[in-house]
DNA sequence: ATGTTTGCAAATAGTTTGCATCCAG
DNA sequence: CTGGATGCAAACTATTTGCAAACAT
């Protein structure tokens, strides 16, 4: 699905993705986006509302939300920790690692050694501290396999 | 922090992390921690609160919410993806992985080859299709290293 | 032209807070 | 006894939805 030529400037890139999505290109997606790009700090909405009200200061919030979930659904963009769904526990504060079916959302359970003895980065030793390793494995479950269903959020 | 005496019943168990974390052991309490441990389905507090009201009609749910963050907070369960954070973007889709920081929520993008190579267990290759691999590294980040704060959520 | 997108307002969902009462230690 | 824990209600925050007007194609 995503487009295979990165040598199209960030602009036309985006253009042409959403030309292939069948989504308009209308200033508040031009407006967002760009401030996505301009943004390394894994905004919410609501930061991207208020920094996109200065170029753009009739924007609404709501389009902002519907903007950005548009985005994550043709996978223009990521979203992070925090898929828009309630919290959700967990009693095995073991080591183990998780598989997230992207269309039910289920969450399944492993264990796998060489997750657990992962090595840290060089380059993140010196200035953050490591307490814990885990790796999410995302993907279908063996009900929704099959099925073409959209993905989530 | 964490108890190195797996050796007692579940039970028992949680009556000593309790009184280590110097918390009571509320019939409330006892009820959540023991349907929590039934429940491999990640369940959320609603669905806790749901079940737990079989057997505690009076229960409410804001104590379900309550107690399930405290737990949290003391390391005796965890939560899952969904840190109850707001939803957050990222506009990078290539591959990269993820350091957040448990006191601050910082969240730092970093790419480290090994990572990417992962290799999938055998055991859920038959069942699952596995499409992203992500790590997530959490600890404290350069400037919360020093401050004792307190672990989110 | 026309079907999508937007902005607004209202609804909803999930979570948190204040406070009086209750109970485990 | 007494401070922490609970239940209730209300507040709050984030997100979603319905709809008429506006706009991109």
């Amino acid at each position: 699905m995503k487009l295979a030529q990165p040598d199209l400037s960030p602009l036309d890139f985006f253009r042409e993705y959403c030309r292939q999505h069948h989504l308009k290109v209308t200033p508040q997606r031009l407006a967002i986006y760009q401030e996505l790009l301009k943004s390394p700090d894994h905004p919410s909405a609501e930061i991207i509302y208020e920094r996109v009200k200065k170029s753009l200061p009739d924007i609404s919030l709501d389009t902002v939300n519907r903007t950005l979930l548009t985005f994550a659904r043709i996978g223009l963009i990521d979203t992070v920790e925090g898929y828009g769904e309630v919290r959700r526990f967990d009693p095995k504060t073991q080591r183990h690692h998780h598989f997230r079916c992207l269309s039910c959302g289920r969450i399944i359970d492993f264990e796998y050694e060489p997750y657990d003895a992962l090595s840290i980065p060089e380059s993140l030793q010196t200035t953050l501290t490591v307490l814990k390793k885990k790796v999410l494995l995302e993907g279908y479950c063996e009900q929704c396999r099959l099925k073409k269903h959209k993905v989530r959020p």
